[in-house]
DNA sequence: CTTGCTCCGTTCGCTAGCGAACATAAAGCT
DNA sequence: AGCTTTATGTTCGCTAGCGAACGGAGCAAG
């Protein structure tokens, strides 16, 4: 239950740097990787536009959900990435230092953020504002727009299965897992042997049987042999964890209506 | 034991459709969302270099560490992305359809496949070869390509989270975390409380203060009122799961002698 | 030096899922 | 029809980690 808990000391506020500092410590801004790694020219081009911040100890750089505004290249300290469940249970799922960045969601997508970043360890870094960061990635094309959205879509699948594995029971994963597929198929029948699915979600075959079964006595499925029919969705949606629905929303968003929105300024 | 098991009916080759049916279905590539997402210059554009495959069940695309030669644009069946422990379980953390593609790592990075990509549920997909994607993302800057290089370290991240999460115990995982932390730091010391830690590996603030426990007790580490040093480094590498080894490794190749050997032709 | 707070240590009962072993039944082959 | 293979069902003991509750020790500020 991560909101009783204040060991994370939020802040609201980040603690910027006085201008001077600013001008005195550019030559630092070299101490991420990413910006080590440029040729000199890209470099000196992006310097003007690099704003040094301090990253203090338990500062929500963003929660879920929230727009970025700037993207971070972290010169000293550590980001952890984590995720929430409805309960409020968290896991973390990806460690930032001075080798990375956040803000990927303004270049991969629209530039929402998908998880939480919390500082765990402080440090400093440099951050460029997102029109500054956009232009950069100007050129692409349609279908490279596309391909970056769909990257920022198997994140978020990845962190919510990092998440879920950690905290929902077998059954409701194995829900999750049946109505994944399902969405995947246009139809209510799935051909899938317990054993795969078992080596799919990682865990023993005995394990997806006796969920299995708990379904089928409750109506939601009808189980045989390798071939599964869904007889009551809306129900076998509410037994699973919220895993599924939101990737779904997310998904749906990805290829809805509001298609582009935001990367094709 | 996923090596035991044939359930994966495992092809060595793929199936290839004729000539005549990449001829005759081109107006079925739009199946794939992304496909149809596109204007329709570009589309068109790209329709002569679509290359039409059945994916039959069982189809491993590719492996972990596999080179990558073609982006599948999936417009039916479904494919799951997973990733093996050194003892052969699986876990998969992601499923894709006809609303997205394999092989990302195409224009994310240097075209090696993280993580494994098996068809589950057969069906067919329109691939594009290497080098026409990679003309796609030819005019980013150098920033663009490191940012999209980082990308792919965190998905390794997230992936070997969500593995970690489901097969290693809570030790191993602290093992990990403190190494993780450590590399970020440039010292043998961490300043950070149990209760951090535990809602960052989303388990009990007990949980962590027993495998600590079990840590200081071997002479690994010395904890005290959220500062943690580490005493014997080696053998805590040990003590953890191959989770640190394997992304330290992709780490340290993201950073490296051979930057960008790949993604700047 | 004492009061309050934060952080760590420990205990006990409980449950989900594991590991192994075996039973059954449907599907397919000849 | 009979045999083999494959997929599912069932059981039993076991363990890691959970939930809750409490105890104690270091640190800081007055």
């Amino acid at each position: 239950m991560l909101e009783r808990r204040d060991s994370f000391r939020p802040y609201s506020e980040p603690h910027f740097a006085h201008r001077e500092q600013t001008l005195r410590a550019p030559n630092t801004a070299g101490q991420n990787r990413i910006l080590a790694a440029l040729p000199r020219q890209d470099f000196e081009r992006l310097l003007p536009y690099l704003e040094f911040v301090v990253l203090p100890l338990g500062w929500r750089i963003h929660g879920a959900g929230d727009p970025e505004k700037y993207l971070y290249l972290i010169t000293a300290g550590i980001v952890a990435r984590f995720y929430l469940t409805e309960e409020g249970a968290s896991t973390a799922f990806a460690l930032t230092g001075s080798e990375g960045v956040i803000g990927l969601s303004l270049f991969l997508d629209n530039g929402i953020a998908p998880s939480h970043a919390l500082v765990v360890s402080p440090g400093y870094a440099y951050r460029l504002r997102a029109p500054v960061l956009k232009n950069e990635f100007k050129h692409l094309g349609s279908l490279s727009h596309l391909l970056l959205r769909y990257t920022q879509m198997l994140l978020n699948q990845a962190q919510q299965s990092a998440v879920c594995n950690r905290h929902h029971s077998l059954e409701q994963q194995l829900c999750c897992w049946i109505l994944s597929c399902l969405d995947r198929l246009s139809s209510n029948k799935l051909s899938m042997t317990q054993e795969l699915i078992a080596n799919m979600l990682g865990v023993r075959r005995e394990g997806v049987t006796e969920a299995a079964g708990k379904l089928q006595k409750a109506g939601l499925v009808h189980y045989s042999r390798g071939h599964i029919t869904v007889l009551d969705r809306t129900r076998l949606e509410a037994h699973a964890c919220e895993c599924y629905a939101i990737v779904k929303r997310a998904h749906t968003r990805l290829l809805g209506l509001g298609l582009l929105p935001n990367i094709y300024p």
